[in-house]
DNA sequence: GTCTATATTACGATAGAC
DNA sequence: GTCTATCGTAATATAGAC
């Protein structure tokens, strides 16, 4: 019932404002992306590309050099988007403990905001080149996020009893576990009650609060 | 000057005692699951394995019957080792919140003993029927918990203001997330460890505790 | 149990017509 | 911009010798 075809309705070529109905890059890269991540990067062929775009395989490579470019687009967009927070103002001032819950925020939020292309970027191996640079950034900004966790625990806002480093990998697990089962379509749960609760439990814990903010 | 052959000189094929040298399934097993977990299973072939093994590709399939049942035997490994957690002492009696605060001691034990399988369970994609069947495994798996988190929170031991299933994937997301950082060799942390401070994290949260157990 | 050799299919990418 | 046809390579798996 359903098809992969585009609508070609639009398509006369004259209508100078409106959408056009080829593909460009960055529309072939949603729908890339899109099988990237239920087929895996490694087991999606530019067969199943082709197929899910409703083009030939050989017309995907008018628009992109290959499989890889499509794969670097998608990671270079999420990690831009990530890179981006830590530039915004409340991740840059005020209280260690407050830019990091901001900052923890805000990556529920852009997560899913972009949320295939940055699932595709946290499923990225390092087989390629192109993948071991995906894993370099991320772990750049890692890095630069556990900084925060130090801060704030040498400034006593946040329990100094567990590594900050381990800190850091446990809290981005449960960020970045979102992306395993968040889906824009099931009724209710926006991107802010997302990180609302993952704040919630990342700074207050599993266990009934005492009170509101301790 | 590494070499990925095999100490041969233990060959004679008459110790009946002492481990013999040729590859049992099981033996076979350890090194594909490590190069499942380095490279993902679509993109490990048979010559990966085969060069890993230090065998040719034809002598795998004396072994076993493909790259399939290679991830079938892996996972399933994971999986009885996981279920086995649920069917412990201390996860069957007492209150809710204790039992849930074992299974997720357990469930760190278990991902750090069993690394490489749960690791590769976890990043099954679900492209072959094997990986559609650990999925689903895996869902039921994750819902026995999440029945537990809800009976502790009617219990009113564990905080009720947020969704139980939601919940639930958020500990688990930190859990599983162990598997993309942890590595037996670096020094110090065991499975103890690992498992103490995913218990303060998840039940006590990032927050400075004000006393030890509330 | 392990090997070499090979059958067969799938893959990424290109050539050239329209 | 899209197509069909095809090239060269790499994949899974098998055959048969030792």
């Amino acid at each position: 019932m359903t098809t992969a075809k585009r609508d070609s309705s639009t398509g006369t070529g004259t209508n100078a404002g409106t959408r056009r109905d080829t593909y460009t890059p960055e529309t072939l890269l949603s729908v890339a992306v899109q099988v990237f991540n239920e087929r895996g990067y490694d087991g999606t062929s530019m067969e199943h590309l082709s197929k899910a775009a409703g083009i030939s395989k050989s017309s995907i490579y008018h628009h992109v050099s290959g499989k890889e470019e499509l794969l670097r687009r998608a990671v270079s967009r999420a990690l831009d988007e990530l890179f981006g927070i830590l530039d915004e103002e409340q991740a840059r001032l005020g209280r260690p403990a407050e830019r990091l819950e901001y900052v923890v925020r805000r990556m529920v939020e852009v997560l899913i905001a972009e949320l295939p292309y940055v699932t595709l970027l946290l499923r990225v191996r390092g087989n390629t080149g192109t993948e071991r640079w995906a894993l370099d950034r991320r772990r750049e900004f890692d890095h630069r996020v556990a900084e925060m966790v130090k801060e704030a625990a040498a400034d006593g806002d946040v329990r100094g009893d567990i590594d900050a480093g381990l800190v850091t990998r446990l809290v981005f697990g449960m960020i970045n576990s979102i992306v395993e089962w968040y889906r824009p379509d099931v009724r209710g749960m926006s991107e802010r009650e997302v990180a609302d609760a993952v704040a919630q439990l990342a700074f207050g814990g599993l266990r009934r609060a005492a009170d509101g903010r301790g």
